[in-house]
DNA sequence: GCGAGGCATTAGCGCGCGCTAATGGGCTAA
DNA sequence: TTAGCCCATTAGCGCGCGCTAATGCCTCGC
């Protein structure tokens, strides 16, 4: 009401154990029993600090609580590339399930750069998290042990020599037989696939593909063409396939979005999607259950990692489990409408219908 | 090598200043001296305690630095609806604006719930952090007031009257009259409203479609179709549009997925998108960059949004500013191949393809 | 040779809270 | 009434580091 206090805001005066004790009229250290949820501790008293703590609106600091007890409740999150709506995904799990744990997250987001990648991980360090989950980090293991040994850890990714961490993936050459297979059950042999570049999964994912062709008899006819994840691989994918010309009935993409820009161009170009040619994308994102999309796609089980993560990371933490762990997953083919039998006669090369928006 | 400790994994055990300090052979005040950049201390000493700390793997803890010095180098940010992916953006953004101010980010995901917004609100208190940032939050604005006053808070919103916090938002009204001004500039007269529910930005944007339809006297063929910013609502409120018959050659929807889901079901119906329907989105996404969808829609600049709501934050939390701001950004209008000239007559109502795959 | 001046270094308190050994008070039973 | 016991409460140290007043040392000038 008074003129002079109502033209400036209220500093925030920091409520502490201290102000509450003071008002409840008990020593800090019952205040501090009481926030502990420590037995030994009568109702009377118990109400009559929670009272007190209300009507100052005391909140404990979580600062000091960590300090002094050195236990924190904040895990750290290394994000290796945010743009990949897959690995952000990825995030929002941990996020939830760490949130049902009771912890906190302290997320460090990178850009492919293994330097900012060095600089998160000391952040997060710096900030003592109780533990680390790194998602497909870039760093060679050797740094990284030097970094994190002897820190409760889980690396979601795979191929990492990496003593004392646990690991979750996704077991990319099942992934890679199901894709494959139903292309093969529906008839195709000529199967292209459009990698996602120099990443620790497009390389595995790369891998498989060639690994599964074979296993089917079709070594000869496999073929790549290099991508890096993004959209605009994959149309430069399609149009390569377009000029060359080849006899090629089937896409298999290292992920969505580069399926999904393969498939415009090829559209454009009058290749009809699924008639004149299939394509299987990789991730099950948003993307490809779009109805105007409706990408057939390998889904990985998302929620079980993230879920998986933190309980292996919890376990760690806790000191139940010294041993470390590895957990794969096994992803599913989710059928959508751009896959379907193999046309009688090949149809990569020419357009056969205007594009009526070019 | 001992057959003993090989079984064992290193326990992390943390270096303090006082191991840097009996190592490098000086007090400890001087240790922390050297960590805080301090003047006064002689480039033999601070090359003995870096080389120290180097030695020891040293890393000041970050929670007894903020609790010894009562500045914390975190800020809070309250992401409502985590599943949005405007909002996800939003968040990489000022992400990405705190780091470059060397500030951590503590996130508190949200799922459109009051309830869990105000526990993880009390949670990001609890840490103490400098300043918190909300995404559109869908609590009441007394009620915020109550928690958050005298902290730096930024809100992400618009109309809430919450002494104090400064406001970033997007004018609504301007994204509205450039969608309906180029859709009417093509000939359109008749837009429906794909609406995104109760959510904050979501009323605003209804508000600002009837209030331009006014101003360029359509008002009476103003026509809002409920939805809520997802895919299936688009769906429906197309399926909607088909089974009414009515005279409708444009929709302006208030997110991009709602129009892509529309889209689909119109194209699934023989309804070509643009020449019988044009579609303008909002947010201009990924997905309506995506050369299969290549949909107009209204961007908001997402960065801009980021990189001010961080300047206005760090503003009030080093007390340069007192009066709490608002600032307003200007969206604009990205033209892509899903609007056209309107048709000589009306096309919704009947089916005039066959669908080849359903 | 001695005092003044300046700069590198140190001792020590405080941040808010966890934790435990010690204290005190109330109650029961003899 | 008093000894004995139990349980609620308290005093006090420690967590790792920021910060400042005080100390110690070295140089320079007269």
């Amino acid at each position: 009401m008074g003129n002079v206090l109502s033209n400036r805001y209220a500093e925030h005066v920091p409520v502490t154990q201290s102000d509450v004790a003071a008002r409840a009229g008990v020593s800090r250290a019952l205040v501090s029993l009481v926030f502990r949820q420590a037995p030994n501790v009568s109702d009377q008293s118990r109400t009559k600090v929670l009272r007190a703590a209300e009507d100052l609106g005391y909140r404990p600091n979580m600062l000091a609580r960590s300090l002094a007890s050195k236990k924190v409740r904040t895990v750290g999150v290394l994000l290796n590339d945010i743009t990949n709506p897959f690995f952000v995904s990825m995030y929002v799990e941990l996020s939830h399930a760490a949130e049902e744990s009771g912890y906190d997250v302290l997320v460090g987001p990178s850009l492919r750069s293994v330097a900012q990648e060095r600089t998160l991980l000391g952040t997060l360090l710096g900030h003592r998290v109780a533990g680390l989950i790194l998602i497909s980090p870039l760093m060679k293991a050797t740094e990284l042990h030097g970094i994190i040994s002897g820190y409760p850890a889980v690396i979601i990714a795979r191929d990492m020599n990496l003593e004392g961490a646990d690991f979750v993936s996704n077991n990319e050459l099942v992934g890679a037989q199901m894709a494959l297979r139903h292309l093969v059950d529906l008839g195709h042999k000529r199967i292209v696939h459009i990698s996602g570049g120099r990443s620790r999964s497009a390389v595995q994912r790369k891998r498989a593909y060639l690994q599964v062709m074979a296993q089917l008899g079709l070594a000869s006819v496999a073929r790549v063409i290099d991508g890096d994840f993004t959209e605009e691989a994959g149309r430069s994918a399609a149009r390569q396939l377009i000029v060359s010309r080849e006899d090629v009935t089937a896409i298999f993409a290292a992920n969505d979005l580069a399926a999904v820009g393969a498939m415009g161009v090829l559209e454009a170009a009058g290749i009809r999607v699924p008639e004149d040619m299939s394509v299987v994308g990789y991730d099950n994102s948003v993307i490809s259950d779009l109805e105007m999309i409706s990408l057939t796609s390998v889904e990985q089980p998302i929620r079980e990692f993230g879920r998986a993560s933190m309980r292996l990371l919890l376990e760690r933490i806790d000191g139940i489990r010294e041993t470390p762990h590895s957990l794969e997953f096994e992803p599913r083919l989710i059928v959508r409408r751009t896959t379907a039998r193999r046309a009688a006669r090949s149809s990569v090369g020419r357009s056969q219908r205007f594009d009526e928006r070019d």
